[in-house]
DNA sequence: TCCGAAGTTCAGCCTAGGCTAAGTTATGGC
DNA sequence: GCCATAACTTAGCCTAGGCTGAACTTCGGA
């Protein structure tokens, strides 16, 4: 007689569906977070935020940028000054700093665990939509304890 | 001592670009990932893997898998027997097995930083399709040092 | 002043991945 | 052996996020 695998990697359904869900939620929210970071980063180093320079550096048409920008308009994080560039509202800066936190936390954290900095900065890019807050507080943890000499 | 975080300055575009660009590819591929890999487990647990339970666990209809099972079999990844369940091709093992060496990896290294068991299987279902073969190389490092009884 | 180039939008198309509701069909319990 | 039921498929719909190609607007330089 003999024994199933005493090793059990499915959870039960639910768990395992919630698991799936929160992952969809979280790509759901990528994009919008990505571009204002985006938006929010060439402000302040540009001192605007086109949409062309956006199609750019996302590596996508202008069209997309329209209709992806015209998204973030619906839902309040971004206002369009018709060829003067792009802006974000309260909600935008909000979220748009959040994720440049969370974004340079990633980072630190990935080149402390012994990434280089273009690898680092690589994976932060797609990494940092899917880390939940526990998992950023360790990583916070992590790099203070790295930074401050601890090894 | 602690220097301030400098001021992150843009990446040339093109490089910027291809960041996303990767990103976009790798999600891309998680929803193939997932599936084969749950189809995997399946097959290894349960002894057979049937669409109904597939839909349970990701937490989507019937309907749903069915049209996904369809691109996964399009795709040469799965094959189906009706009413008998899903099964793997080659390609669709090897990408399964690759998933799951992936995922456990991600959520030892999890651990190992000090996240929470049930924290760690979470994020990790997001972060295994973001992490590079060479994040992946410096979490087995990390993980073999912890393991070993290293600092 | 005018006009071409650059920036932006519009129209029309596509795929992935979701959904519900309404069929089919194979299997297993009786 | 029947047939209810669970498993599966089909049809029709939707949104996000891509694309190309063709307008349309603004602005700066000649
Ligand atoms: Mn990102
Ligand atoms: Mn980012
Ligand atoms: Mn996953
Ligand atoms: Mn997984």
């Amino acid at each position: 007689m003999k024994r199933s695998p005493a090793v059990r990697s499915l959870p039960p359904a639910d768990d395992h569906a919630v698991r799936f869900a929160r992952q969809r939620e979280a790509d759901r929210t990528a994009t919008a977070e990505d571009y204002v970071e985006l938006i929010a980063d060439l402000l302040r180093e540009e001192g605007e935020a086109r949409a062309v320079e956006l199609a750019r550096r996302m590596g996508v048409s202008q069209a997309t940028v329209t209709a992806t920008v015209g998204r973030l308009q619906r839902d309040g994080l971004v206002e369009t000054k018709p060829y003067r560039g792009l802006f974000l509202t309260d909600a935008g800066r909000a979220m748009a700093q959040a994720a440049k936190a969370r974004h340079d936390l990633v980072v630190r954290f990935l080149i402390a665990v012994g990434l280089d900095a273009e690898t680092a900065e690589q994976d932060a890019e797609g990494l940092e939509h899917h880390a939940s807050e526990k998992a950023l507080e360790a990583f916070a943890r992590f790099v203070a304890k790295r930074e401050a000499g601890g090894a």
